[in-house]
DNA sequence: GTTACAAGTCACCGTCCGTTGACTTATAAC
DNA sequence: GTTATAAGTCAACGGACGGTGACTTGTAAC
């Protein structure tokens, strides 16, 4: 038995351990309670961790959530859950598979939900280099939409943006507000399918509306 | 001189003053660095008022703020700017000028911006009655318009409830990111004029396939 | 002017929170 | 085992902030 458990025995002290399970509370606490409740006494204690220790390996509160947001790219989750292969083409049924699910992704995510309200909330350099991230991501499969929209009296990207806009917008309200939308409940089974039905009308407008300003 | 010092001179000590001192300091800091800012020393160092008469006065520091709340009903100030004389009825370029008239307003308005974020941050009851008198008006709107879409394929609700959380989302993003939505710069003049351009084309697409499919 | 009271001032308390210095203890090399 | 060093603990500092008690001063009635 001891000799068993001296074999597989784990260090009581490991640094990278350490840091680990407090990058893994701060995403925790993300979650749980939103970018509010990142203190250094409550992120410690979660990780069942002296907080002094956030200091000693990151140097600062600040320096222990950077590194948290640096190793988890959000974003890029996001998007990729959306495809498994890379995309040829960009039709309007695809597009709108992706609108729906980054409603349903970011419906489920807390931590998403806290992270966009930060970003809402305050002027972060990291944040704003995720998004840049994102936006590059975006751009890929914009070009793929390209050819549908060039010459046409439409702009997708400004429809997307309203429509990714919207979309944040919506859950983001949602979270604390029982308030209808322009009598809209998104949180209701009923919302949710009327505003995805809208979506999906509002691509379908633009493919069609593409495809006859195209063809003059 | 001093007679006349004496006839139009004002009391010193005026608890109503300093009353609303207190108040519209609320709004000015609100304005200027949003929710956040509110705090007790904050807002009485901008009145140039002791904070204890914040406690003298309102009990507290919420109970300065939500009176404040009470006094300035921002959502009903956003809506009737849109119009001066009651409508009788609300076709596309109405629908779109109000739309646009959404997004100036915020744009310009940083009080507007911050308590939207406040609303988006944390669960508030006095925000929500706000909310839900906006929602009353905007019903009465949405009355003129159901003329147009009754027994139509649009759902001419779901997509204003859209287009607004667009333009709420995209302004306060703009704020404090750089980056683009989906390529566009919400913040130059070209950005908002494609934002818009989609917009008035996707309120446009509404009317035509409300009349394509109510014809049917 | 005197006086009573409301208006306003000031110093202070308790709490929360980021951060730190000085300490103890586990680990690994010898 | 001894020892050096890194890992981890603990108590405290200092600043920010909401809130309060006791004081001073202006105002208005007499």
């Amino acid at each position: 038995m001891k000799t068993e458990q001296r074999n597989t025995r784990v260090p009581k002290r490991d640094k990278l351990k350490s840091m680990e399970k407090l990058l893994h509370s701060v995403g925790a606490i993300l979650q749980k309670d939103g970018y509010k409740a990142l203190k250094a006494q409550h992120i410690a204690a979660h990780a069942k961790l002296d907080k002094k220790l956030i200091y000693n390996y990151f140097g600062s509160l600040g320096g222990l959530i950077d590194a948290y947001l640096k190793k988890n790219d959000f974003w890029k989750r996001t998007e990729l859950l959306t495809e498994q292969a890379p995309l040829a083409d960009l039709p309007a049924n695809k597009v709108v598979e992706i609108l729906k699910g980054q409603f349903t992704f970011l419906e489920h995510s807390p931590e998403m939900q806290h992270i966009i309200l930060w970003e809402l909330s305050e002027k972060n350099p990291l944040l704003q280099e995720i998004l840049d991230e994102r936006e590059r991501f975006g751009e890929q499969l914009f070009k793929l939409s390209d050819k549908y929209f060039r010459g046409s009296a439409v702009n997708f990207r400004a429809v997307n943006a309203l429509l990714v806009s919207a979309i944040y917008y919506i859950i983001l309200h949602s979270r604390y507000n029982t308030n209808t939308i322009c009598g809209i409940d998104a949180t209701s089974k009923k919302g949710r399918e009327q505003l995805f039905k809208s979506i999906e009308q509002i691509i379908y407008w633009c493919y069609q509306e593409a495809e006859r300003t195209r063809n003059q």
